[in-house]
Formats: structure tokens, C-alpha cells, sequence
DNA sequence: CAGAATTTGTTGCCATACCAAACAAAGCCT
DNA sequence: AGGCTTTGTTTGGTATGGCAACAAATTCTG
């Protein structure tokens, strides 16, 4: 197992010069001009729409990532949860009290690691969970129309590079590496 | 039975009916392929960058969009802060109480509308406001680090075009219409 | 002009979210 | 075995956001 205890350079060039990627200056900064305004509005306008559809599902806007997690088998712990769901362990514990307390989950302590509690749906977190899926395709769909598939392509990959170009922030998923490299 | 008529018609009546607009579909459905899930992440990742830069102003993620609109004069009271950060008033409010504990800013209750509470930034709220725009560049030009003019460009239109595709919401920012409402 | 409708700012209640601390249970190391 | 470290869960404190209820001020209307 290789330990690289350098940094991945990924581009050689300088770290300092970023190659001319000068969209935004400091002066005369408009906002309204601003990836991050735009996405945050898409994304607000999004989360509305989800939100509203899940009305009569009783599910809010925060408590549906969670459920549809559990449904789909993506984490059955507390923090697995969390970690899938980018939320503190702190939170996530209270949001699945909510969700509990709402009868849509159970929490079963494991035997086998004792630390370790494990959150099942009921019966009517299934029936919950179920209908999450069509609505943010129906929601997702309608927020591209308009939208060639290319276009979609072209976008998506738009957004991967952004998200690549973060500067290492949070370890997303557990790399599947057994005893590799735990620096602080 | 002749079933020779039978259309191409999918037996799923999209109830959209958005000339096939169909990426996602409700079986099969995968978050980490929802342009919601990427713009989440890319989002996530400059307020991150954003708050870590601004940390030594003592200026959270919520608290520097205020600040900044007052210090680029769009905006001077509470409901035009708001409005302009798209909060709740009572949400602003406490934003401002916590703005002037800080004392970067200063409320003032207007002489010609008495319901109204002007706000003012302070000297310090003005230095404070000051390095923001050269964060906010940046993290964003950081975040767009390998794409061309043209893909900025075309990746502008994306968001703006989706943001169009939201069912009629808020009534974000008041058009600059000529001859119509006055505005303060 | 008087009463209704609207606007503005504040506050209470609740849901969320982060951080840090407290604990418990497992693992590891000597 | 005993101690230090790691992981999982919960809880306390604080910041933040939405909604509803209100009071004060202003505007609209009949």
C-alpha cells in the first residue's frame, strides 16, 4: 500500500497562477452576476417545489434525503446517515427523533457493536419513502425543460468540475482503504 | 383484437406531458446524479471556502450578504434586507440584532416613515463590508478554475434558464420597470 | 374623514444545523 | 491488564430560517 504523504497534483502548473480564471473582480462584484447566486436560487426554487409536493406526505425538506436513504439501503446507522446525508451526527440524531416521533423509523440497538444504533423504517416510512423518488424526478425534470440531453450532459459535467475543483473539503464517502493513511 | 393502432405511446402518461423532457425517472432514481444533489454540493463547498476566508471578519455565511447590500447601498431597511436576501423579516431581524451586537451596524428609526427602521453600517461594519466582494471572487473564479469564457457563459445560461422554468414564485427583486413603482 | 387593508418591524414557537463536550463501547498498544 | 485512541450517540449552547401573531404607522376607499 502506497502511503503518498504528498498532494495530488493534478495540474502541474503553478499553484499561485490560476492561468487566467479572472470571471469575478473585486470591484463593481455584482451578485446577480454570480454562479453562487444563481445556483442558490435554482436550488431554493428546487427545494420549494420538493417541499410543497411532500406536503400531504408530512415530510419536510429536511427529513426526506434521510428517509429515501433508508428506503434505498444507503445507511441504516446514525452516522452513516449523517455522513450521507453531509449533516452533523448531533443533528441527524434529532431529525431522526422527529422522524420517530412521526412513527416513520425505529431505532434498534445493535448486538453485535454496541455503540452502534440501527434505524429501520415502519411500515409507514416505506409507504412514505415510496412516493419521494417520482417527485423529485417530476420536480428535476421540470426544472430542465427546455433542456436538450445534451445540454443536461453538458451541464452535469459543468457541475462535476466544479465540485472537483473544491479544495479538498469534506471526505464525502469513507475511502474503502483499511488502514490507509489517517493523518489529523 | 387490432392492436395495428397502437401508438408509441408510453404507457406512463407523463403527467408533466414537457415534450419528453425525461432524465430522471422515479425507478432507478439516483441522487448523486440529480443536478439538485451537484449544485448542493458545489454550493456547500464555496459557503464553506466563503465562511473559512471571511472567519477572521467574525462574518458567518449568513451574516455577510447583508452586510454586503448594505454596504453597496441595495438595500437600507429591514424588509428591503429581506427582501434582498430572500428572508423571512423576522429571520432579518434577529440578524441584524446580532449584526449590531457586533457592532457593524446601527438602526435608526425613520423620521419620515415610522415604521420604518433605517439600518447603517458602522465604520467597522464598513471595513468588515469592504474585503467581501475580493472572497467572494475568489472562491468562485477558484471554483470555475479550467473552464473557458465560453463555458461560463453557457453555464450562466443553464441557471438562468432554470430559474425561468421555476412555476411563478417570489417576486425576487423589484423589475426595474420605468414608470413603475416607485421605489424608495 | 372613518374604517379597512397594507406595510413594517418585532417577538414567540418550532425545525434545523454546527460545534463541543460528555459518555459508552470497541480497538490498539505496551 | 491497563491505558490511550477511535468511533458512535446523545445532549447543551448558539445561530439561523419559516410562520403566525401583534402593534404601530400609513395608505386606500367608500
Amino acid at each position: 500500500m502506497p502511503r503518498s504523504t504528498d498532494l495530488p497534483t493534478p495540474q502541474s502548473t503553478d499553484p499561485a497562477g490560476e492561468a487566467g480564471v479572472t470571471f469575478y473582480r473585486a470591484e463593481g462584484y455584482r451578485p446577480e452576476d454570480s454562479i453562487g447566486y444563481l445556483m442558490r436560487r435554482v436550488l431554493s426554487g428546487l427545494a420549494h417545489e420538493i417541499e410543497r409536493q411532500l406536503e400531504p406526505s408530512d415530510l419536510t425538506n429536511a427529513q426526506w434525503l434521510p428517509l429515501l436513504r433508508l428506503f434505498v439501503g444507503e445507511g441504516s446507522t446514525v452516522a452513516e446517515l449523517a455522513r450521507g446525508c453531509e449533516l452533523d451526527a448531533g443533528a441527524m440524531t434529532r431529525l431522526l427523533d422527529r422522524l420517530e416521533a412521526k412513527g416513520l423509523c425505529r431505532r434498534l440497538r445493535s448486538v453485535a457493536d454496541r455503540r452502534v444504533v440501527n434505524i429501520e423504517l415502519t411500515e409507514e416510512g416505506r409507504v412514505a419513502a415510496l412516493g419521494i423518488p417520482a417527485v423529485l424526478s417530476g420536480v428535476q425534470n421540470a426544472c430542465l425543460a427546455g433542456f436538450s440531453a445534451q445540454e443536461f450532459e453538458t451541464l452535469k459535467g459543468f457541475l462535476r468540475r466544479m465540485i472537483a475543483n473544491a479544495p479538498a473539503k469534506l471526505p464525502t464517502a469513507t475511502p474503502l482503504i483499511p488502514g490507509g493513511p489517517h493523518e489529523a
